[in-house]
DNA sequence: TCTTTTATCATCCTTAAGACGGAGTTAAAT
DNA sequence: ATTTAACTCCGTCTTAAGGATGATAAAAGA
């Protein structure tokens, strides 16, 4: 049987190093190139075309998930296997998007990350248990937030009331009159069901509902 | 001259290897032990005495910072560098506290890593640039905060204003009168510098004025 | 002991806030 | 074509907020 051609991006030498010096000694597992960064991982993928790509996701130049996605574009059957140190929320669903097949920590041992390699090219994904329970989290339906229900417009008026600005304030800065800010603010008041701009202030700051 | 004795405590697998396969090239330095928890690395600091243990923090089983202690404690001139992937004040200052000699982070290539090692024998410590960063922000005199000029009763106030309530409800919740409750609202406001109760539930919530 | 700070309550005055109702315009949805 | 929703603006009315100032009593310092 041939062996699994592999590749690695990671900008972390040590652990390019500590990978391929692994999988030298895993038998049906060839690292065919290292990258060390996401500009030259697409490189690496279109020069050899491997069968599993390991992708870190914060790298210097060109992030995992852009990368994942070019690679993606040209070679679609490749298993881009994400492995890094984090399990955000802001990294994991985006590279999860972006079309990666699996996601592993580094904090697992080579012997699973050789298995979840091979498993990958027989279809199997392997995520990590603590990335599933972010999962589960994001998936499970959220609770509705009372602010949903703002307007856009609605919705910048109480990012300055929760700056603490004044109606007057407000109008200048969103270009609008001062009857009209009130009236913004009674709107807001209603649906969120509070009783004055002060609450509303709060309300913005432990929602963080702020200007970004 | 005798090479370096370095000692390993990292729960990554794949750092170990990257590390041990990288010095295997590296002439000066023999690596004379690998751990992977804080335990285990106790036991590897005391069964060999290294000259140099890279100390990883965040490990399941004890973690880097009360290893770096204990062994100091037997073995006070190991220098001990902190070899992690973050870098948050909440690790560094511990960390540094404890006694270890340099903080690099893994994102540091093995070459540096191996010139680091050496400085360190040599008593030169390293510090990542970007942990030097948080350690000068740290050490600069902290601004005084305006809110030390307040009373505790003014505190108190001011936390009910963080909650969004009126000066009634105040006055109720700290069994005071409203007109009490008035006064202590204008000398926050005046200490605060702030123009309105709003900006003072503002200020509350960003600065964590909140009922503990 | 004398002074300062703190906490309490008070009166007068001004104004920003907010409720309520009405209305015109645009854009999207039905 | 009609309805609905969003954004805008206007006026009236009521009241909570806040400034300025003073007073009293207890506690803490000097």
């Amino acid at each position: 049987m041939e062996p699994i051609r592999l590749g690695i991006t990671d900008d972390h030498e040590m652990v390019r190093l500590g990978l391929v010096s692994y999988f030298l000694t895993e038998p049906g597992i060839e690292v065919v190139g290292e990258a060390k960064s996401g500009k030259e991982g697409i490189a690496l993928a279109k020069e050899h075309m491997p069968d599993v790509m390991l992708m870190d996701l914060l790298m210097e130049n060109g992030n995992g998930i852009e990368a994942t996605k070019e690679i993606l574009g040209f070679h679609p059957t490749c298993k881009i296997m994400i492995l890094t140190s984090y399990y955000d929320e802001e990294q994991v669903f985006p590279a999860l998007e972006a079309g990666a097949f699996s996601y592993l920590l580094k904090t697992l041992p080579a012997e699973k990350i050789a298995e979840a390699v091979r498993d990958a090219v027989n279809g199997q994904a392997t995520i990590a248990p603590k990335v599933t329970d972010l999962m589960m989290k994001k998936l499970r339906p959220k609770e509705r937030m009372l602010h949903d229900d703002l307007t856009e417009r609605e919705i910048d008026v109480l990012k300055c009331l929760g700056d603490g600005l004044s109606n007057q304030e407000i109008g200048e800065k969103l270009f609008i009159g001062v009857k009209t800010v009130k009236t913004h603010v009674s709107n807001i008041l209603a649906k969120l069901e509070l009783t004055d701009r002060t609450q509303a202030a709060v309300y913005a700051n432990r929602h963080g509902i702020l200007h970004s």
